[in-house]
DNA sequence: TCATTATTGAACGAAGACGTTCAATTGAAC
DNA sequence: GTTCAATTGAACGTCTTCGTTCAATAATGA
């Protein structure tokens, strides 16, 4: 195994450059679009050589690729829905609904799947990678956190997946979709979709009519 | 006003080919994005000279607002929540929610959302166009609609435009998101999606609790 | 010191794009 | 037929881009 003990010989590569170098690829990128980014530019952003680019990336979109991993890496970091154990079952799922609100809605997370987007029909792969990083894996653990709720009795829902599916979808009603086409956010309307969001779900799925079963600590 | 009397002498201009030169605009900034695509490219698919284009456009940019500008055209005239006025509440929202998610998922929909979404980043007006010309139609009609049910007792809905988001965001899930991120669709899970969406949708809001109520004719 | 690798700056070639200019041609109206 | 605008084809200038090449230099291990 040559892999846990490189020794190699000769000048080091320097892991800030190439730090420097994604992070500048992803500022262009994801703001100009991938065909309207030089890596010229790219290079000069960096404070590297285009000739360092080209020798540790080879290509340029083999740079976009790298940029959209990182940037997937770091979603499936930051990505949780919160552990929130107590308090009322309309506490919980408020406090999930503002999560998944608050995480997707960032000015960054928009731009990020708007370049995305446009990609994905370029590129299904970078498509599909997003998908996986981020929506499926928030859908998952929101999915299992209700299957929870029904085992604890909580709830009574036969399919998880699509009440998780239901939930999000109404948190988010068209805020994301205006968002996404650059009309401004209204913080007020976004609490009435989250509270409604709750509202609807507790009618449709609680076993308490009264919604205000406290999680078992 | 010699608005309605043009009376130009002179070569009239070929109105084909101002369609064709739109035609081929549109097909080629949707498909490749705005920097990807080329004048001269689009002058040759649509079998037109490329002066031809600057005389009557000006401008690659301002091209790209004329064939947007079709579109949208296209989609307010194409956009209308079904009249279904007979059936019971199950029946006619379903009809709706079949009717949205068909609409929103035909591929060429979610290609022209992708590169609108991309292009607001540069020119938020486009993305502001495409709001007014779709999503905010579909949505007004839609709550007018509920507002309706609301008024002939069917419903107990306080906020029509709350009510109407939730609906459609529950309808189109995530599969809204996955085709969007190139996912292949699945016909069975949209079909549950939209019959999971009007029963939690009545449960939460219809007045008679079998929500078989017949419409008025 | 020497070998080896990383990095740089500059220059190059090929390609493509935007937008313009111009003479020549076409087509409708009078 | 004449007139006038639309259209064309071709060429041009300028700019940008990708990706490569090459000699020079920096940084490490031996």
């Amino acid at each position: 195994m040559s892999s846990n003990e490189p020794k190699r010989t000769g000048r080091p590569a320097d892991e800030a450059k190439r730090e420097a170098i994604l992070a500048a690829a992803a500022a262009s990128f994801f703001e100009h679009g991938f065909a309207a980014s030089s890596i010229e530019q790219i290079a000069a952003d960096a404070g590297v050589s285009k000739v360092t680019i080209y020798n540790r990336f080879g290509d340029k979109r083999a740079l976009f690729a790298a940029a959209v991993e990182v940037e997937c890496e770091q979603i499936r970091g930051s990505l949780q829905v919160p552990e929130v154990a107590s308090g009322s079952l309309r506490d919980r799922l408020t406090a999930v609904g503002e999560a998944m609100v608050a995480f997707t809605s960032r000015p960054k997370m928009v731009q990020f799947e708007r370049r995305i987007a446009a990609e994905t029909e370029h590129d299904p792969a970078v498509g599909a990678a997003f998908l996986e990083a981020g929506p499926h894996r928030m859908k998952e653990s929101f999915a299992a956190l209700i299957a929870a709720m029904h085992e604890a009795g909580e709830v009574d829902v036969a399919d998880p997946a699509l009440a998780a599916e239901q939930f999000a979808g109404m948190c988010k009603g068209m805020g994301d979709l205006e968002r996404r086409f650059g009309a401004p956010a209204d913080p007020q309307r976004n609490r009435e979709r989250i509270a409604g969001a709750v509202e609807v779900f507790c009618r449709a799925y609680a076993r308490d009519p009264s919604c205000e079963t406290e999680a078992a600590s």
